[in-house]
DNA sequence: ATGCCTAATGCAATTAGA
């Protein structure tokens, strides 16, 4: 089973590019952030001809998730993050699939920081924090995926020193990705890939993509009993290339059944 | 310090992204 999580930027903006790669690569679940689209204006029947389900969280102009599943229900266990400072921004979706609950997140970009942002960034890991420690402590298999805006380590970003200010490597968010690991969550494309550079975003600026001038911060968190059963992980970062890409990239998980 | 690019909104120019 293969679980996806991919940040379109524009759902519907995006639908050429996102079709084409679920028909490519077949993933089973996918949990898609800024979808930029109102709840109305979901491409829900052009997924449906390509035999995908879907729950979603719209919002008009910024911000939206959703999960789909090819082949299985999709039950949904949560909509909105719990204790989330400003629940009109649609950020969290969660839906149990086949055996597996998945969780997809937007945490908040948080630049300019310091400032309002940062705190709104900051706040929203807390609160995400506190229902990560909620899912792991069922035993359940459970994957975050999602856009976490962070940077985990210097490892994974082209140039570490110019971005020691940026809401996405600042300490404070390092050690929101520091305390899930220390939940016990595993970071899945790390695991595989200790060594490697892996990127899943390249800005629309400066040739970013071409000069592979990334950032890795769409992650895929496992709990124990799903990282036991985990085969592989990846990104599929020639996506990035394709015609009128999203600025982020797939990036992937494989289970055992 | 800012623009470089892109999407949405709405039909010009602004906001947000990271």
């Amino acid at each position: 089973m293969r679980i996806a999580t991919y940040n379109v930027n524009g759902i519907n903006g995006r639908l050429p590019v996102l079709l084409r790669w679920l028909e490519a690569t077949r993933p089973d679940i996918v949990c898609l952030q800024e979808l930029k689209a109102q709840q109305a204006n979901f491409p829900r029947q052009a997924l449906g001809d390509l035999g995908y389900e879907a729950i979603w969280l719209g919002q008009k102009s910024w911000n939206g998730v959703a999960v789909l599943a090819r082949g299985s229900a999709i039950h949904e266990t949560r909509r909105g993050l719990p204790g989330d400072p400003d629940p009109s921004q649609s950020r969290y979706i969660e839906a149990a699939i086949n055996g597996v609950l998945a969780a997809c997140l937007y945490l908040p970009n948080g630049n300019p920081a310091p400032g309002p942002r940062f705190d709104y960034k900051l706040a929203w890991a807390e609160a995400f924090i506190a229902q990560a420690a909620r899912l792991i402590e069922t035993g359940a298999p459970v994957v975050l995926a999602g856009d976490y805006n962070i940077i985990p380590a210097p490892a994974d970003v082209y140039k570490p020193e110019r971005w020691t200010d940026d809401a996405l490597f600042r300490p404070e968010a390092r050690l929101v990705f520091r305390r899930l690991i220390d939940q016990g969550w595993t970071d899945a494309l790390r695991l595989h890939h200790p060594e490697e550079t892996l990127y899943t975003f390249w800005d629309y600026f400066r040739n970013a993509y071409a000069r592979n001038a990334g950032l890795r911060i769409d992650h895929l968190l496992v709990s124990p009993s799903l990282a036991s059963r985990l085969s592989g992980s990846g990104v599929d970062h020639e996506v990035r290339g394709w015609e009128r890409s999203s600025d982020h990239a797939p990036a992937w998980i494989e289970i055992a059944p």
